[in-house]
Parts: structure tokens; C-alpha cells; sequence
DNA sequence: CTGCTAATGTTAATTTTTTAACATTGTGGC
DNA sequence: GCCACAATGTTAAAAAATTAACATTAGCAG
């Protein structure tokens, strides 16, 4: 399953999917940007064959250079990365992860965004869950 | 630092520190439950006293076997996650994870969890956040 | 007091991860 | 055509992570 696999990755596999997750779609030059560490463009071209390879990212010819992508979209991997916050830390308490979010240190939500969430609630709360 | 240090933890040191986060305080014994792969008390106790090393884990006797527990408290390892995924899969707006968590499936949210979260709003609008 | 049990202490082999050098290929400019 | 550039392909050494065997110690049941 997609949360067995998660777990299956090493430190570096791991750092260079969340990069991709959060820039949509990206080249192998785009990695070694995003990585908090030097890598040189040959060693994150590994990386990225591996993880090819093990089916955690598509590539696609762009070109003469590969573009890579998850293979697992984003709004699913999402949700699995908040399952797994929520049952570590929360006690598997969805509320309570959301008080947690609205806890945020150095985030400020303007009034439209709480007005939007309330909405959210209500709607949450029509379609019975 | 804190986010740093945790993504400098291996697979199965993550693996741990998250069975102890969502267990609370454990005994070596405990975490070999608690892993999905059945690996020997003695690797167990390897990693545990690798964290201890890092700085991840603070260690107590119990009688005499040790007891291990997170050094970070628990609510900031809670934040720096939630950060971590409201940054990789939401593009940092915490009003989206809110939308994320809300449409957990698998999550049934009864009408008072749904009331106390719109509460919860209400008093994060008049704190002026 | 003696053996059994359950814990920890020590050490080391194996496997995986990480890193990057070096080679090759295709494209565009001059 | 030929060179520089920018990408990929291949391979392998070095470092780190993973695993667990074996040894030791302390309490407790009989």
C-alpha cells in the first residue's frame, strides 16, 4: 500500500519526493536546487533513477532533459502524510489536528480564510460525515 | 534545528520516533511491537541507543530496564510535522490542510467535534490571528 | 543456592544508501 | 563541420544504516 511504501524510503529518497510534491513537476538541475544539501547533479540523478525504479516517480523526455513526477498524486499522498500526523501525534483525533493547524506559530489567517473554513464546517457538516 | 534534525533521522530511527511519539513513553520491548517489520530485540535496543547518542530519545530506569521517551515534547513535534506538510503538499496555506483534513476519508466527524472546531475559529478570530 | 528468565552491554558482519567520477550523446552557434 | 554546452548513461567506491549474535547481569522461583 501507498503508506507501507512511504515508510520504505531512505532519508535522501524521502527529502527529494517531498521537493517534488511541493514543486509539482521538476528536472534533475531543479533538484539539486531544491535540497537543503550540495548534492552534485550526479549523484541526485541517481537518486532519482532508484526512485524511479522503485515506481515512486514517472519520467517523461522534455527535450533532451527528463521531467519527473510522482506516479502517486498529490491530493493522495496528502491525505496520507495528514493520516499519518494524525494518528502519530493526535492520537488519531482529526479535531485535534486541526486545532493543531489553527495553532500554527507564524501564520496568520486573515478573517476571509476563517470565514472560508467555517464554511467548510457547514458543508462538512450537510453531506453528513 | 528541530525541523533539520528531524530530517536527518534514517528509516527506521523515524519509524521509531514515531512509534514513541504516538505511544507516549516505551520500553524496548514495546517499540518490537510496535514496528511493522519483526525485527530482534536486539536491533531494537541498537537503534534506540543510537537516538539516545543523537539526542532524539532521553532514556530512564525503570527498575531495571529503560524507559525512553521523545526529548522534544510532543506538541512541537506536532507543529514541526503539520508545518512540514502544509508546506510540501498544501503550498503553505494552512487554510487548505484544514480543507485536507476535513475530507479524510476513513473520518466520521460527529456534530460536536464539528461545533468545537467552529468554536475553535471563533476564538483563533477574536485572539486576532 | 541454583537455574531460569528478562533485561542490558558489546561488538561486528552484512546490506543499503549515498556519493560522484568518468563516459557518452545530442544540439545549437560560428 | 566542429566545438562548447548541457544533458544523460554507467559504474563503483565510501559511508551509513541495519541487523543480530554472543556475553553479561540481576532478580526470582523452587
Amino acid at each position: 500500500m501507498a503508506l507501507k511504501q512511504e515508510q520504505e524510503l531512505s532519508r535522501r529518497e524521502r527529502q527529494i519526493m517531498d521537493a517534488i510534491y511541493a514543486a509539482g513537476s521538476v528536472s534533475a538541475a531543479d533538484v539539486v536546487q531544491a535540497l537543503p544539501d550540495r548534492l552534485s547533479n550526479s549523484t541526485v540523478r541517481t537518486l532519482l533513477r532508484i526512485l524511479v525504479e522503485k515506481g515512486h516517480l514517472k519520467q517523461r523526455l522534455d527535450g533532451q532533459r527528463y521531467i519527473y513526477r510522482p506516479k502517486r498524486p498529490r491530493p493522495q499522498a496528502a491525505q496520507g502524510a495528514l493520516r499519518r500526523v494524525v494518528q502519530t501525534f493526535f492520537d488519531g483525533s482529526v479535531e485535534q489536528a486541526v486545532e493543531g493547524l489553527l495553532q500554527s506559530p507564524d501564520v496568520e489567517l486573515s478573517e476571509e480564510q476563517l470565514e472560508r473554513i467555517h464554511q467548510m464546517i457547514d458543508n462538512t457538516r450537510k453531506e453528513g460525515r
